[in-house]
DNA sequence: CAAACAATGGATGTTTATGTCTATTAAGCC
DNA sequence: GGCTTAATAGACATAAACATCCATTGTTTG
């Protein structure tokens, strides 16, 4: 993994997490209303809903009043668990520089600087939580 | 800017300026070698590296014996320099959570461990050069 | 039970990034 | 000067990501 560009699924996926975690879990919100809250157009996101929901990450229902809600406490989802939903490979160990079996102890150039930023990241993103969002800033 | 996937144009720029720093500036490397050096489509590499030498990173020369070679020391080369070519805008301010004006007087629910995560990596792409690369794995 | 609501599933269209091809220009070598 | 090497330039093709649409299924309300 790594990276530098979060594609328009990863990013409509945090960003409808978020806003579902910042709504508390009480009642269902709706792909319409999510949308227009989360700027996603409504088709897509309905999508990539699905892949929460096959997840469980998210529960949905059907029918007057239904909608999304989170699947699990805000604590317990870290934006590594939604990114790897959005498609995300953390087990990808492939190497930048495009040598085949590449690791730590046969390093390509570029493979020391390129996992200290990966770790760095993996650990940011497996310790951001939508708990923690949502705690530093109760006040939106 | 933000990230967590490199795009193919990034990566193969990266890898190129990469390998042209290994070399050391003595001569130039032709597109063909460092196509198949680095395992990049030789007509794209071509491309991207048309972009390096319009920013000067690289000097190009035409001809029997010519090719690509750094258009500066490794040192003063940074990954930053390197994935802005690529495209990557490191000015880009824009919301993660879809949000105009979010900035760190207005910010979005995700807006503070984003920042975190995207200075962290600006920082380590600032400091990385292809000098510490190569310093770091003379021995590839 | 009927009507309205809302997610599901899949087909289809559009756009962007990636990759390929061909012709042109420039430089070195004999 | 003619031949070969190599970058430059831009047109063209393909694939993947992004987005839209529609018919279906399930739920709730009256």
């Amino acid at each position: 993994m790594l990276n530098l560009t979060l594609t328009h699924t990863a990013e409509y996926a945090l960003r409808a997490m978020t806003a579902l975690a910042m709504k508390g879990d009480k009642l269902p919100v709706n792909a319409r209303d999510l949308a227009a809250e989360t700027e996603i157009p409504v088709h897509y996101l309905n999508k990539i809903m699905r892949r929460l929901v096959d997840a469980d990450f998210v529960i949905s229902s059907k029918g007057h009043g239904g909608g999304f809600k989170l699947g699990k406490a805000a604590s317990r989802i870290s934006y590594l668990d939604v990114l790897k939903v959005a498609g995300y490979d953390t087990e990808d160990k492939r190497c930048v520089f495009g040598r085949g079996g590449c690791d730590s102890n046969h390093p390509c150039p570029m493979h020391d600087s390129w996992s200290s930023l990966n770790n760095n990241f993996v650990v940011w993103a497996r310790k951001t939580t939508l708990a923690s969002l949502k705690k530093s800033r109760q006040n939106m």
